[in-house]
DNA sequence: AGATTTCCTGACCATTTGGTCAAGGGAAAA
DNA sequence: TTTTCCCTTGACCAAATGGTCAGGAAATCT
């Protein structure tokens, strides 16, 4: 039903160094491993299907990671760090609205970049986060309520208008993850326009408009 | 591997009139198939899951509805028209702030109170729309091409910022769903702030400021 | 080269899963 | 009340799925 929360990656001799073909098969692996389980979750994934995927056999998957859960616990590991990175980023020093306006461009970068880890942790959250729960009651909590603070700190100092911290967090990373995640609904709204030019770019300058200014006509952005 | 497309809906005798029973079976499975589809996506659901949880066995289960992707595009059918129902309530004749803000607290409204089918479609579209990809690109895609045309009216007229009209509608769709998507990770991250008064009257204050001013705390909104 | 360890595979297995079917039990029309 | 549907179920099936295992093929080490 829910997968292991024993750390135990890969089966492969764990004492012994790793070989090269050991370090390259776990590759192939954990791409196949992302492509599949970021589609279909941890449930409508098959083993085959990413053995298939990585270029080999399933006993010969197995081989390096014994059981499904290790494959999937190594794939969201493997893409965790990178995805706190940017919050964790977000400086209290700088100014307000260009440490903002960074994050919301570093989070897109990754949106571009890398669709399927987000759209990895949108489907792990959305079957209830059996995996990554303790990680976003832990972990990601406490970098959220320390830059919240910084937020409101701004806030406090009359630098940002009086919103909620936490709320603009999540605006910000709704926002964001949205152009991976829904990635097939954008090109499919787009049509042709998805397809000139760079609709990424469209995106940036668009959330960085709403977010600093608003849409508000009245009142036009210096 | 991809659900059918044929719109056979159940199997119950289509030309005789609709009993009582077949009526609530039907509902009952419909449900139960919205709370399993929306959690683990059409290949992680699995039909005896739907069956157990509609109260029934899975042959009884199978003579309303005679195939996996029966119920699933059933499930899907019946959330669609209140999905698409917000934005086409979107009035050009309106004014734009106040037109925009009553579409984000439908939206919200809609994340509050159906949650599961926010997430169906999430699944869906993730897993590459291989039911909804022409609706999306059909009925969705014109929806979109109608209302950006008033959004972009607006603009032109200098009632709104001169804003991209489609990303605008990314964002209000990313950022009202994603409390219906990523409920799990909200509630996690706000921890007790969740349960403390209603956090959706602060999403909804947040996302109406933040859309309609931005968060620059120089220009202090009226 | 020879010994040792790592890597790979076909065959196999138990369980799960989507789906069928014949036959019995009920509701409701006659 | 009888007849006619509609509803429900246990038993069953073929395919898919997660996982095992013994043994052979490659690397790697000495």
């Amino acid at each position: 039903m829910n997968p292991a929360r024993t750390a135990n990656t890969a089966r492969a001799h764990s004492t012994r160094k790793r070989t090269r073909i050991q370090e390259a098969n776990e590759e192939k692996i954990l791409d196949a491993g992302l492509e599949v389980f970021s589609t279909y979750g941890f449930r409508g994934a098959t083993v085959d299907q990413i053995a298939a995927l990585a270029g080999m056999t399933k006993p010969n998957l197995l081989y390096y990671f014994r059981r499904k859960d290790d494959i999937y616990l190594a794939v969201l590991q493997r893409t965790l760090e990178m995805w706190l990175q940017p919050l964790a980023a977000l400086s209290a020093k700088g100014d307000p609205a260009a440490e903002i306006t960074a994050y919301i461009d570093r989070k897109l970068e990754l949106s571009r970049e890398n669709p399927k880890a987000s759209r990895l942790f949108a489907i792990e959250i959305m079957q209830g986060a059996p995996v990554l729960g303790e990680v976003l009651s832990g972990r990601l909590k406490e970098l959220v309520d320390e830059k919240a603070a910084v937020i409101r700190a701004w806030v406090a100092a009359g630098k940002l208008a009086p919103i909620d911290p936490y709320h603009l967090i999540f605006m910000i990373w709704a926002t964001t993850q949205h152009y991976a995640d829904f990635e097939v609904q954008i090109r499919a709204v787009l049509g042709d326009r998805a397809d000139r030019g760079d609709h990424f770019d469209t995106a940036r300058r668009t959330l960085e408009r709403v977010f600093l200014g608003g849409i508000d006509g009245t009142t036009p952005p210096a």
